[in-house]
DNA sequence: CAGATTTGTATATTGCTATAGACAACTATA
DNA sequence: TATAGTTGTCTATAGCAATATACAAATCTG
């Protein structure tokens, strides 16, 4: 196994890279069978630091939930693997994540309509300044937020469409009240970067954490784009999984 | 325009943070047409910091060749947008980056011939402490690192994979050597997490960077397993365009 | 219960991070 | 050439990050 050791004046803490860390090797399912971690003074060793340092990067994750301290016995793994989010033709968040979580739910943070932006524009196929309805929603799995959505809709099209996503709560069940009974996911393009103070807030993140990024374009049975999004995903928990049409 | 702030206390010094604000604003394709950044007392206040917070993160970015500031004068974007790397079906490294850089290569950095580990067996399909070639490669852009992979090769069918790749550079070629005229990607998995050593030293980052991964598998033909991958891309300099076939 | 192990708390010290103010060096321009 | 605007350097100070040492408190085991 490889040993990155930590990076110094690097500016980013000590105490935060381990917390990275060991989120991260719990997140690819690290961990014995009792979800026991190694002591302070072993995890002090292993990185290189004094055991204060691991302390403190503890203290963090205690605070996130990812990890549990008690006095004398030790450090416990409080949560587990990183969920599989699958992104292809028929990418469908209510779907994504069937099997691996009991309770799955969408729910909306907001709305507003708005004039289409040059990129928003350029997406939906429409003209610049046309009017969008802008979606803003959450969805969490086993009661964790997992991903944080900012969704542009043609407002000609589909005003009133944040009506009917409140009361189904799923985009799919929205559209099908517009008589889109289909659509595909056109595009997708993936990028990351440290979480801001909104998917800080929402997503319960500590700062210095990392988000996916994924834009993508779903289009509707005759190739029309109907959703232009940027969804924010926890990288810590959840990776996404592209695979391939047979 | 949302004005994200820096956050204070987060184990993530605030220059670390507005050299990575930066950083990606430029990625995104911000910045005047001179490529002239704000002078340093306006970004200092967009930020809310004192100027030489902002210096201290103006000087990493100048280390790393993102910026280029002269007395007097300003400070200059150096270098421009991300890459667009394609995930499909066809996913090829070669192809991936044609016009949008001049020039790209490939190159090893080494390989060994090991035993698989139960993860790459799976993978392969083949016995767990069966041999298997592992490959290290590093990927240019206009003489810019773009992308550091680990492949593991099924070393029973592949044996002397290395050296064809060496002469010819291309891995599309070298599967040629051993009769795989086609060959699919089959699934991508992708996550994020903080650059480690390795990753600083030859994609050229600074700590804290963030890293795109891809966990990738390759199938010839007959839809046999015949490369498990690991790409490591920096997620300032590249972004993963997952495209559907039609 | 006694001892070993482990997490929790306290204090002190050193170095890095951030702020503040002043001024030098360089560039562009009126 | 004088002035304004910009980056570069210096010094000083306060607070956070990391280390070091010691000991308390809780748990487990013989």
């Amino acid at each position: 196994m490889e040993q990155r050791r930590v990076e110094r004046r690097s500016g980013v803490a000590l105490w935060r890279q381990i917390a990275d860390r060991i989120r991260q090797d719990i997140s690819a399912g690290l961990g014995d069978e009792n979800g026991r971690m190694p002591t302070e003074m072993a995890l002090a060793e292993r990185f290189g630091v004094n055991r204060h340092t691991v302390r403190t990067a503890i203290q963090a994750l205690v605070q996130e939930g990812v990890l549990r301290a008690e006095q004398g016995r030790g450090t416990f793994i409080q949560r587990q693997r990183r969920f599989a989010y699958p992104i292809g033709p028929r990418t469908r968040l209510s779907e994504g994540l069937a099997g691996q979580a009991h309770e799955r739910r969408s729910h909306m943070l907001g709305h507003a309509y708005e004039q289409a932006t040059p990129e928003v524009a350029k997406a939906l196929e429409i003209d610049v300044g046309a009017p969008v309805l802008r979606l803003e929603t959450l969805s969490e799995a086993d009661a964790r937020p997992i991903s944080r959505a900012r969704s542009y809709f043609d407002a000609e099209r589909f005003r009133g469409f944040e009506r009917h996503f409140i009361e189904t709560g799923s985009i799919t069940a929205a559209y099908r009240a517009f008589g889109v009974e289909d659509y595909l996911r056109r595009s997708t393009a993936i990028s990351a970067r440290h979480a801001g103070s909104d998917d800080l807030e929402h997503l319960q993140l500590s700062p210095g954490a990392i988000v996916l990024v994924a834009l993508g374009l779903n289009i509707d049975g005759d190739g029309r784009p109907i959703q232009y999004s940027e969804t924010r995903f926890s990288a810590d928990r959840v990776e996404l999984q592209v695979s391939m049409p047979d």
